[in-house]
This record gives C-alpha cells, structure tokens and sequence, in this order.
DNA sequence: TAATAAAGTTAGGCATACCTAACTTATTAA
DNA sequence: TTAATAAGTTAGGTATGCCTAACTTTATTA
C-alpha cells in the first residue's frame, strides 16, 4: 500500500462516511480534497478498482470496498491515536497536532499501533472529540451535537471541533473554550444569531459560526 | 529532502565516520548498503551533487559537504531516539526498535524532535548504546571497546551492540548479555579464541564472533 | 607492462503519481 | 428539447528513482 493510495482510502472515507450528504464520492469532490486534478484521481482510481480497494462505474459515484473501508479506517486510528500522543504525552497544542499526525499515521507496523493504544490507556476519543476505531474497525456512535443545534437554556460539555485547522482551534482556545467546557447556552440574538454563553462563570458572545463548528454533548 | 536522499545521506555518512578503515564512501558500497544497482547511486549522487549535498570527482570517493552531514546527522538522531521512545516507553525489545525507527526518522517535524527528547529525559545513548547526537549535531566520543579487544581478567560493563541484527540481539538475549550486564573475562582459550566470562555470577563460554559485537567500558 | 578483473559510468527503459489539453458524457437552464 | 455548462475521461507528457546492458576507467596480478 502506497503513501498516496492511503491518502485517496481516507479522503474517499471522510466524503463517504464522515460528511452528511449523499453517501458517496466523486472524482471531482476528490480532486478539491486531495488538491490534484481530476486527471490524476482518474488515473489512481483505476488502480485501486484492480486492487479491490473500491468500486464504481464510469461517470458514475466512487464507493469503498469492504476491504479499502477497513484500510481506511485503520489509517484513521492510527492517525488519532497519534494525535493523542502528541496532545498528551508531548504536549502538543490543539492545533499542532493534526499535521504531524498526518505523517505518522503512514507508519507501518501494528505492533506499534497495538502499544501505542496501550501506552495511551486505550483512549477512546481524540483531542478534537472524534471517536478512535477499535482493532476491528469499529467507530463508537456518539450522540455529540453542535452547538448551533441546541435550545436556549440547555446545559451541555464541550466533547470536540468540526473545524480542526489550527487558526480556528486557536481562536477557541482564546476563548477559553477547551474540550470538556460546560456550557449554558444563555441567550440566541435573532438578529445575527450570536449566541451568550456561559463558561466557567463568565459570560461571552460568539457567532453563529463558532456554534456551527463545536460539538457538544447534554448534561 | 525525500525520503530517498535521506537514506542515501544516511548511509554516506554510516560509510565515511562509522566504519573503521579509510573515511570515504565509493559507488559500489553505497550500492550494496542500500541494496541498489550502482548505476541507480549514480542517478542520485548526480542530483546531490547537484544540490550541494555531496562531493565526487568522476570515478573517485565519495564526500558529504557540510551540509549533508549535517542532514545526515539529524537523521541519525532522529532514528535514535524513536529507538529510545520504543525500547523505553513502548516495551519493544532490543531487536524490534530498529526497523520501526527506520520509518519514524524520516518524519518532518523539528518540534516532535524537540518534544520527544524532553519526554525521554535528553538520552544520551540509544538502546544499542549508540550515541544520540544532540540538536547542534555533535556526537560525544565514547571510551568504549569490543569485548574481544579486553585482556583476560578485565572487569568491564557492556554498553552497546555492534550488530543490531534482530537475530544477534535475540542470542545474547538468550544469554542474558543485556545493556550494563558486568562482566569479568576469565579466560581466553588459544585453540579458537571462545571466551569464557563471568555474567550475573554464573560463567558462560562465547564465540569469538560474539565477542566481537559486543561494546564494553572497563570498570 | 600487458592482460584480466573490478569498479564506475552512460544510455535507454519502466512504474508511480502527478500534469495539461482535448474530448466525451451528464446535467441544467433557456 | 436543445444549447450551454459542469463533470468526467483519455492521450500524451514530466520528474523521481529505480532497472539492465553495454561501455569505460581504474586496479590487480601474471
């Protein structure tokens, strides 16, 4: 399995699986997200329909195999348990650690993943708050909303980002808004959809589009 | 820098200051360490050469420019101290660190680098006893011999591997010879230079070869 | 010192993973 | 329902980093 191949499984993952929508890919959405043209995806995909590792049909939608899904998620295991090492165990910010991730979760040994997660105490949860896939694959479901979603009134915890570029973490971080915040959502202005929250004693407004990009769970 | 120009460095420099006999590496060695044609060293030294990195007359020796060892080094470092990371934090054992490490070198980031020597305490010296150069890319001289250089009766302490073969490191695994395991060299038997030497109380023969892999410091 | 062997180089090829330009199919809007 | 636009494909090209085969230079030794 090449270096690019993985990039193609986990972008073809992420449109498929991890983005509402229609459940499926396309050359063109794959193009915009790995930055190539559409030309090159062309070409890759017809190596990787004679591997096996996916399915689809000329001008038709890309789909993941039984076996590209499993590579893929176990690329993307190893990419979050390596983000909880460094956020962890390194003291990485929020923000540092996706791109250092990105490279090593090419690595290729499980017996280094397999201690790795144990060296970690088999977290469950990235420092973003997306879920870490068991040996087998697996991805817990959980019940997280965004903030923009919830009611006035409602109490809730901070549990991760949808937005995982390092000046949107930054900017939350200044905000005092860490994962495991408690949150009461005071007050929604109609006008511009700001919403007053309160966070650790302090009341403060952020935008709409702040609320859009954290996930949340009830208390 | 790509990952093949990083092994070419790596093995120049393993070449030119970590092997006795003359300081200079040449085509056909380069070829054989890194398990490639000597027409293909010839391809990349061109490229190298090209980028400052290294220095050849036609069909003479080959040198790094400064610049190229210092790459080297930092390569070298790096290696070492994921060696460290796995021996020591993740339980790997002796012989398994070393492939691992070979890919987890190669990974950009001179924050990681720093982050994980200060997780690890700043080692000095690597499982195999190998020196860990420091950021500045020096490397501490050891007063270190092979056991087969010591004369009889000498006390001494092992500190490193010459071979880091998984196999070798499994043997004397097996024999109880680890890293600060005391020795007392006994005897040296003429008829085929075995050795027998005191370990751990109990005394136990080994091959002249063995002898010859194994790094010590007098006591 | 001349013949032989070993080491190094050059030329031409191949796979990977990208690219542009031209073309085809599918979708949307008039 | 056809014309325009967007999406997808094909053909041919490039850089990287390897290869083999043929050739040249250097080293060895008879």
């Amino acid at each position: 399995m090449s270096l690019a191949e993985e990039n193609y499984l986990k972008a073809l993952h992420h449109l498929i699986f991890e983005t509402e929508g229609p459940n499926e890919a396309r050359t063109s959405e794959l193009a915009s997200l790995l930055k190539i043209r559409p030309a090159s995806v062309n070409d890759m995909l017809k190596k990787m329909k004679e591997k096996g590792l996916i399915v689809n049909e000329k001008y038709g939608k890309i789909k993941l195999t039984k076996s590209g899904k499993m590579i893929a998620v176990n690329i993307i295991r190893k990419h979050r348990l390596w983000e909880t090492f460094l956020y962890e165990k390194l003291d990485f910010t929020w923000g540092e650690v996706h791109d250092v991730a990105e490279q090593l979760e090419h690595i290729k040994s499980s017996k280094l993943v397999m201690k790795l997660d144990k060296f970690l105490s088999y977290p469950r949860f990235d420092p973003h708050g997306d879920p870490i896939p068991n040996e087998n694959g697996e991805i817990v479901k959980t019940n997280r909303v965004l903030l923009s979603s919830i009611e006035k009134g409602s109490f809730c915890r901070v549990v991760g980002v949808k937005d995982i570029s390092s000046e949107f973490l930054k900017y939350i971080d200044d905000l005092n808004i860490r994962i495991n915040s408690e949150i009461i959502l005071e007050d929604i202005q109609e006008f511009d959809n700001t919403r007053l929250i309160s966070i650790n004693v302090k009341k403060i407004r952020i935008s709409k589009e702040v609320s859009e990009s954290i996930y949340v769970v009830f208390l």
